[in-house]
DNA sequence: CATTTTGAACCGTCAGAGTC
DNA sequence: GACTCTGACGGTTCAAAATG
């Protein structure tokens, strides 16, 4: 018989990957995650009896990550228990991934000029103007983007220092915080916290990736809904905030490929050094004040007396909208 | 109800870096 | 030099909502 055309196959994705993509941008973005869930389920498992000082600060942090991925994607602890063979686990942590890896490149992607428009003023022009698909000339080699990059405490005005930083002689390693992180990009010294993390910047790259890309400055004229939404995030997380500091920072650089092991952007350090100091025990008050904040710019209804959101409940909602 | 707008997800291709 | 792996890039598909 004919074949009347190429039939639309439906061979839907696994379900992983969707959810893979919500873990890289919201709980922990930089990582193997098949070594994270084999780690994982060694300590589930035959080393469930050791007692907790048996584990390095390293591995309990990992451990912690490792029960996040658990409790945000349905049905994977099943699929990993009910798992036979390494290959198997192997193919299920490779879906995640795939998302993970996928969504980080969509958003470096769509970042890419949206950052453009963010360094624009709305008078009008950009001098000099900025290239909306190509890196090069962006960093320490635009005065714009490089007084964001410059870290907090080096002074771009300094001639001899925006030379150096240009030609690659003073470098910026991931734990040197740019002035971008502040608000208003400024920096006090006799007090480190002032306006850290509160600069529009950083929230404008997080509601480009996490309410929509109009949402940036209008007020949201949502047609479809964003990733926020999507995956039922109603409260922003320390790794979703270290995640769009690090894309804007990787935007506004003139490095074209994003890459957590190279030194020269050092992403990977970045990232973490941020996940690091959101961790702190000692900083929990200011930490606390800090994702309040950022809750009431992100998800205004959501702000103050609402309850935390429980599977349940948001599966309640989803059925209500039906 | 048809059209338009919006944005997430996806696809095929390509180039750079590393490996054998 | 052939091969592989990763991520960028342009383009496409699909669904939801607004609009006509």
């Amino acid at each position: 018989a004919l074949q009347l055309g190429p039939r639309k196959k439906p061979r839907s994705t696994d379900p992983l990957v969707h959810h893979g993509r919500h873990f890289g941008r919201a709980i922990h973005a930089l990582c193997n995650i098949h070594a994270l869930i084999n780690n994982g389920i060694i300590r589930m498992g035959e080393r469930s009896e050791e007692p907790e000082d048996a584990f390095t600060p390293q591995e309990l942090r990992e451990h912690s990550i490792f029960l996040a991925l658990l409790k945000s994607v349905p049905g994977l602890e099943e699929r990993l228990m009910s798992s036979e063979s390494e290959d198997e686990i192997h193919a299920l942590a490779a879906y995640l991934q795939k998302g993970a890896s996928s969504a980080r490149s969509d958003d470096t992607k769509s970042l890419k000029s949206a950052i453009v428009d963010c360094l624009t003023p709305p008078g009008e022009p950009l001098i000099p103007p900025i290239a909306r698909n190509v890196k090069t000339g962006r960093g320490f080699h635009h005065e714009i983007t490089g007084g964001l990059l410059c870290p907090a405490g080096v002074d771009w005005a300094d001639k001899e220092i925006k030379e150096k930083l240009a030609t690659g002689e003073l470098t910026v390693a991931g734990d040197q915080w740019p002035i971008f992180l502040y608000a208003s990009y400024q920096y006090d010294e006799s007090d480190p916290w002032k306006g850290l993390l509160h600069s529009s910047l950083v929230i404008k790259a997080f509601k480009h990736i996490f309410t929509s890309p109009s949402s940036v400055d209008k007020e949201a004229k949502a047609t479809r809904s964003g990733n926020a939404r999507i995956h039922g995030m109603t409260r922003v997380t320390p790794a979703s905030i270290a995640y769009s500091a690090t894309q804007a920072r990787f935007a506004l650089s003139s490095s074209s490929v994003f890459n957590r092991s190279d030194t020269v952007t050092d992403s990977e350090r970045f990232y973490n050094s941020i996940l690091e100091l959101l961790d702190e025990p000692e900083e929990a008050v200011e930490v606390d004040s800090l994702l309040s904040w950022w809750n009431q710019q992100i998800f205004p209804n959501y702000a103050a007396n609402s309850r935390p959101v429980t599977a349940n409940s948001a599966l309640a909602k989803i059925k209500a909208k039906r």
